[in-house]
RNA sequence: GCCCCCGUAGCUCAGCUGGAUAGAGCGAGUCACUUCUAAUGACUGGGCCGCAGGUUCGAAUCCUGCCGGGGGCGCCA
């Protein structure tokens, strides 16, 4: 018996009573109700509240009732339910349920069964989602912003891919335009051993692109820097975003869409996105400029998106690139952008409004907080200008992939991060990726063991009736509404903390449960009910590492 | 000035989308290894959940106002 199906059995409770005439429900039997796992000891392997919830609609013989009392009586009919071996009614009214040993022992070997699929679920089938993220201009390397976008935003999508969504990860650049206009000069005047121009790009990485680019196309030097720049451009541009490309590949996250922002102006993308606005009548002229009427969206005040000397603005780019997705069929479109670009969320959500979508359905866009690491204990400062940045690589260098995409996806994106460097590189548990990988390799290991003393699984529920079986046993129940939570939240952190407590659970039952025999001991049925448990541990160890885009090492 | 985010144990943070006596890890103290990976576990101490109101059976959670910290407010991209 897991969460969920107690959820359905008090639903059948509450039907019956409803049936029976015992109640009247003038909304109906709510679909679901809520079952969580009680913090205190003493109330039961699971609690509701269905009856607080429902107390003020029920009606008892044409008369209000009062919580207990309407709990009391689910109570009643909850006792006699397959798989429930107690029901307490407590406080003001919660239902305190005891699942029957043999109910919840089913679990182990439901988790074994389903493997991989453990987990998913159909909470977004159906659902043709586009995630774009990172989206870093080339003009340098991957910073940490960026990376923990690629991290969470990853993350994101295997979990909404564990929930049934179809999934598509979308990378937006720009590869003309100001930005780098100023990365091409940078070049140029690294070439030229000039020193880089005022807002240019510093750094050691534009003088090894310069001299990359001069070494494929030898011919540069003998151009006039007009001509010079546009080769810089066109060579430099390529060459940082392959290693951008590199970069994230190496770290476990490949996009399915690559899209130009230059393409979306060829396409006519932009033209259509503003036709249609203005026939919607969202768009008027003003100043020889065209502007979109975003204040009446809620926006703060309206944006230009053709300026007066006839280019377009950059949200015009934007408004062909939404509509464009939209046209590719994609019914949820999200956009995850660092707190420097918070100012956007209203003129998007309004650019959303105007093309009479819904945002926050249609469209979602979602702010990172800020990332610093910490080296020593003090923080690692980044100035472009310098270019002193802190790269992806910086990163992954010091502490591994794993530990990286461990740690910035263990945090709500909304709050900002200091990673330490020294904590998440040591092999001790104070480090959070640490401690979960190694619970799997010591499950692995007992697998392992198990294997070579000829012990194999197989499912005895009746008999894992010990407390930390039990919690054990609940914590690996819990999963599928974890994933299930995180994906309708956006919160991957979610799965991460949940991996940090099943490891400490089964430490804890590790700790007083003896899986294999010992000596000359003959196996049991217990040795081999606990091996399935550990089994259906490994699982679900391996799943929730997977869905972060982190390994499961079977040894350390 | 306006907008967004944050404020919970000494530290780093959770808190199951309003539930019961507020949780974990680290740090501090005590204890348990003829080990299935002790890279672990058990126990102890530690809190006006920033402040003040409000909403209700019930608030760390929702609303309002303050205080403190971070970020942002271009016909830049």
């Amino acid at each position: 018996m897991n969460p969920d199906q107690l959820s359905e059995t008090i639903v059948d409770v509450l039907q019956a009573l409803v049936a029976d005439g015992a109640i009247t429900l003038p909304d109906g039997v709510p679909t679901q109700v809520t079952v969580e796992r009680p913090r205190q000891k003493g109330h039961g392997d699971y609690a509701t509240n269905v009856a607080l919830q429902l107390a003020k609609r029920v009606q008892i013989g044409g008369q209000g009732t009062n919580p207990r009392a309407f709990a009391d009586l689910v109570a009643e009919r909850l006792r006699a339910a397959d798989g429930v071996a107690e029901v307490e009614v407590a406080g003001p009214g919660f239902l305190n349920v005891t699942v029957e040993a043999g109910a919840q022992g089913q679990v182990a070997a439901d988790v074994v069964a389903a493997g991989e699929a453990y987990g998913s679920s159909d909470a977004f089938a159906g659902e043709k989602i586009n995630l774009e993220f990172v989206s870093a201009n080339p003009t340098g390397p991957l910073h940490l912003g960026g990376v923990r976008w690629a991290a969470v935003g990853d993350a994101l999508g295997r979990i909404f891919e564990k929930t049934g969504a179809d999934v598509t990860r979308e990378y937006y650049f720009n590869d003309h335009g100001a930005q780098i206009d100023r990365f091409s000069s940078s070049l140029l005047a690294s070439a030229k051993g000039e020193p880089a121009p005022e807002d240019g790009y510093g750094g050691q990485y534009i003088h090894d692109i310069a001299a990359a680019v001069v070494e494929r196309r030898p011919d540069v030097k003998e151009l006039d820097d007009a001509q010079a720049q546009e080769v810089f451009r066109e060579v430099g541009v390529d060459m940082m975003f392959e290693e951008i490309k590199k970069s994230l590949h190496d770290f476990g996250v490949d996009f399915d869409v690559y899209f130009h922002e230059k393409s979306l102006h060829d396409s006519g993308a932009v033209e259509r996105a503003i036709e249609r606005l203005t026939e919607m009548g969202n768009t008027y002229e003003a100043d020889g400029a065209l502007w979109l009427r975003t204040e009446q969206y809620g926006d703060d005040k309206d944006r230009v998106i053709i300026r007066s000397n006839g280019t377009p603005a950059y949200i015009s780019g934007d408004l062909g690139y939404y509509l464009d997705k939209r046209e590719r069929g994609f019914d949820r479109c999200f956009i995850m952008l660092g707190a420097d670009h918070h100012g956007y969320v209203g003129r998007m959500n309004a650019m959303c409004s105007a093309f009479g979508d819904e945002p926050g359905k249609n469209l979602e866009i979602l702010i990172g907080q800020m990332v610093n690491l910490l080296r020593d204990g003090e923080p690692m400062r980044m100035s472009k200008r310098a270019g002193t940045v802190v790269t992806i690589d910086d990163l992954v260098d010091a502490i591994g992939v794993d530990a990286s995409r461990y740690a910035l996806a263990r945090y709500h994106s909304d709050s900002p991060i200091d990673i330490d460097l020294d904590l998440w590189s040591r092999a001790t548990n104070d480090n959070p990726v640490f401690t979960v990988q190694y619970a799997h390799a010591r499950v692995s290991s007992l697998m392992r063991n198990a294997a070579d003393l000829g012990v194999s699984a197989a499912s005895h529920p009746e008999l894992l009736t010990h407390e930390k079986e039990g919690e054990l046993l609940r914590a690996l129940a819990e999963f599928p509404r974890v994933v299930k939570a995180a994906a309708e939240l956006r919160e991957p952190h979610r799965v991460a903390r949940y991996l940090e407590e099943l490891a400490g659970t089964y430490h804890r039952f590790y700790d007083s449960c003896r899986v294999l025999p010992r000596g000359d001991e003959e196996t049991s049925d217990l040795h081999r009910a606990r091996l399935m448990l550990v089994d259906a541990t490994r699982v679900v160890l391996a799943n929730g590492l997977d869905l972060l885009g982190v390994s499961a090492p079977e040894r350390m």
